[in-house]
RNA sequence: GCUGUUGUAGCUCAGUGGUAGAGCACUUCCUUGGUAAGGAAGAGGUCACGAGUUCAAGCCUCGUCAACAGCUCCA
């Protein structure tokens, strides 16, 4: 007999050999019925696999996301199968889940596949799953496996197999179609009974510019059709929250081919919402005692030669800029930093003076790749909030605290909840990508993850995703369909400082080396604009939306009226206009409505012979009238309890 | 950069080789209104750009530019 703990602290004993799915049944029907996928002492396990031992077992129904993985890895499984049979010969690379749905790499050989063949493709694995096919499971050994693949001519698998270790290889088979796999997988497909196939995209081999590009198909599938409805409605819902499109719609900021993929044009209400944000931090820095500095858009390649950027991403960048006379060649700045270190140098520091935080909302310059440009969150231009914070060692930790505040303070401020703070450390396998001493290397690392502890982040780690000088903590927050974004930026560096020999004359008189620290809590104007805009659907909060009221007459008669209004709001630091057309009410209201205006004043006979205004708000209707004295009061101060 | 898709009026989109369309926005006129679309008329397009095929190209072919989805990249 064996002992099975369950999830709510209860044991019980069952023969030796029993299946997850036996325990179910055991437990209740329901049970049975609707259970997905089980983990036992924390690993995910098939349903039918026998249990020889005791310990903890969790059955997982579809709202785990264990039972989601295995439902839409066995998904892909049922799609590599339909593949199979609609487009004979294909081979096949690899098909897991993924955070909503999964998909699968295939060589197509000489054949495409199109938006159009894709319902054909569902229409096949709706059938396929209907016929209740098991997945079943089969030990092989290396050489049989590779044999199996050789004889199938899929050199993909083959590749796949060459880099696993005999004794651990399984193959699972469902119907026709027989793969490589890990598992754990369905007991069987009939429980899949909606597929929805999303995407086609292409798929670089092993995630390698260098290999050949496969074809990936994305697909979703649920355990009931209403559950993709609601899926797709989502979905729906989500791309109106769009930046690009709220970004149009409201005249925030364009694009022109004329000058240039990636360069933003900022309108003027989307300027006055940046100008706002930027106000906002130079104060919040001000009160952390940074200095604002400015520093020019080009520099001599010298410069970045010293920094190490120009060995790095010199060949990917903006070619150097020429001039008149001979032999001088100046860069786009692509980074503040180098520029900073030079202010730093300007005059001799003494230990006395550290930390010393040069900010500067910075622009710059660099050629992403054409394929990677996407509207604001990836552009080719744009203005980082930038500080440069020189400290001694020992206050390193403190300094990288601070910055954690501000961080969370303007995550606070701005209600962005759902962000991931990410330890970015080097990449374990390839040491070559970093310049550094492995010692600074490992200071620093340990630097931010004690810094993130002591302010209590809830951190995941990220190898190879640090900067090529040091590592970084990354604030990552999600756009409407869940694509991941960096926000703020906390690097620690001791690179530069060597580069540049940056100094400070100690207590003992000898001198020392400064610590650096990049921060960029937005991490771009241009980004943060683009995730504000998704996370608020373009109604920003009153203290930051470009426009906060509109007066709208009822009729021509009383645009004198309006205008008085107005002009009195807008002396009170209300931003207000009229809306002054040959409209009717209900038509005003909707249109301005429609562009997220907070508050609608609406003034007719009554308002002007009281000399009151009618306030609608946004999205909550009628709230009575007002004098226009009392309704700049009362905004002045929803504004002043936002941003304290 | 790679694979695939797309590009028609300011916006959203119809238009399958034979004289360029709709709704909204815009202009003018009528209307002067009370909390999410009042009415009428008008103006607006080298069909992204450049080559080619054809008697004839928005439509077919090629190239360029840009956008979209994904991959790769992201100082």
């Amino acid at each position: 007999m064996i002992d099975i703990k369950f999830p709510d602290g209860s044991v019980r004993s069952y023969e030796k050999g029993i299946t997850p799915f036996q325990i179910a049944e055991q437990i209740s029907p329901r049970l049975a019925s609707e259970v997905l996928a089980a983990s036992f002492n924390g690993k995910i396990i098939d349903l039918e696999l026998p249990l020889n031992e005791s310990g903890e077992l969790k059955l997982h129904k579809w709202e785990d996301q264990e039972a989601k993985s295995t439902f839409w890895h066995s998904s892909s499984h049922l799609m590599a199968e339909a593949l199979e049979l609609l487009y004979p010969g294909i081979k096949f690379g690899i098909g897991p889940s993924i955070e909503n749905g999964f998909y699968y790499d295939v060589d197509l050989g000489d054949r495409t596949i199109t938006d159009s063949d894709l319902k054909k493709i569902e229409d096949k694995m709706i059938e396929l799953a209907r016929q209740k096919q098991h997945f079943v499971r089969k030990e092989v050994s290396k050489a049989e496996a590779m044999d199996t693949y050789t004889k199938k001519g899929d050199e993909y698998k083959c590749d796949l197999i060459g880099g696993l270790e005999d004794g651990t290889i399984t193959f699972y088979t469902n119907g026709s179609f027989t793969d490589l796999c890990r598992g754990p997988h369905l007991r069987d497909t009939s429980v899949i009974k909606a597929v929805k196939l999303t995407s086609i995209a292409g798929a670089y081999w092993r995630g390698d510019e260098h290999n050949k590009m496969l074809t990936r198909i994305y697909g979703i599938t649920f355990p009931q059709k209403k559950l993709l409805d609601e899926y797709i409605a989502l979905m729906e819902e989500a791309k109106k929250r769009d930046h690009r499109k709220i970004g149009k719609e409201l005249e925030l900021f364009t694009f022109s081919s004329r000058v240039g993929a990636g360069l933003p044009l900022w309108l003027p209400k989307g300027a006055a919402l940046r100008e706002r944000l930027e106000q906002f931090l130079r104060k919040v820095q001000k009160d952390y005692g940074y200095l604002p500095v400015i520093t020019p858009h080009i520099g001599q390649k010298e410069l970045y030669v010293t920094s190490g950027h120009y060995a790095k991403y010199g060949a990917d960048s903006f070619r150097p800029i020429t001039t008149p006379q001979e032999g001088e060649e100046f860069l786009l700045k692509p980074m503040n930093c180098p520029h900073h270190c030079e202010i730093y140098r300007s005059k001799p520091h003494s230990y006395k003076d550290l930390p010393i935080r040069l900010a500067e909302f910075g622009t710059v310059y660099r050629y992403e790749q054409s394929g990677e440009l996407h509207g604001l969150t990836r552009v080719r231009g744009f203005t980082q909030d930038d500080a440069h914070i020189y400290c001694r060692p020992d206050q390193l930790k403190e300094e990288f605290c601070k910055v954690i505040d501000i961080v969370l303070y303007i995550f606070k401020t701005l209600n962005f909840d759902e962000y991931i703070a990410q330890v970015s450390l080097r990449d374990k396998n390839d040491r070559s990508k970093y310049i550094g001493t492995d010692e600074n290397w490992e200071k620093a690392e340990r630097a931010i993850i004690e810094a993130a502890e002591e302010k209590g982040l809830k951190t995941i780690v990220e190898y190879g995703e640090a900067a090529f000088y040091g590592p970084k903590l990354d604030f990552m927050v999600k756009d409407a369909i869940g694509r991941r974004w960096q926000l703020g930026t906390i690097q620690v560096d001791y690179n530069l400082p060597e580069r540049f020999e940056l100094e400070y004359t100690g207590a003992d008189d000898k001198k020392y080396r400064p610590v650096m620290i990049h921060r960029a809590p937005f991490g771009s104007m241009e980004r943060f604009v683009a995730v504000l805009i998704e996370h608020t659907g373009g109604k920003f909060p009153l203290w930051l939306t470009p426009e906060q009221a509109v007066v709208l007459p009822i009729s021509e008669k009383y645009n004198d009226y309006a205008k008085k209004v107005c002009e009195l709001l807008n002396n009170y630091d209300i931003r207000a206009s009229i809306d002054e057309r040959n409209e009717t009410i209900g038509k005003k209201i909707r249109e301005n409505e429609l562009k997220r205006i907070p508050f609608l004043l609406v003034v007719g006979e009554k308002e002007a012979e009281n000399g009151t205004v009618s306030v609608r708000r946004q999205g909550e209707g009628d709230q009575g009238s007002m004098t226009p004295e009392e309704f700049a009061a009362k905004v002045n101060e929803e504004v002043k309890n936002m941003i304290n």
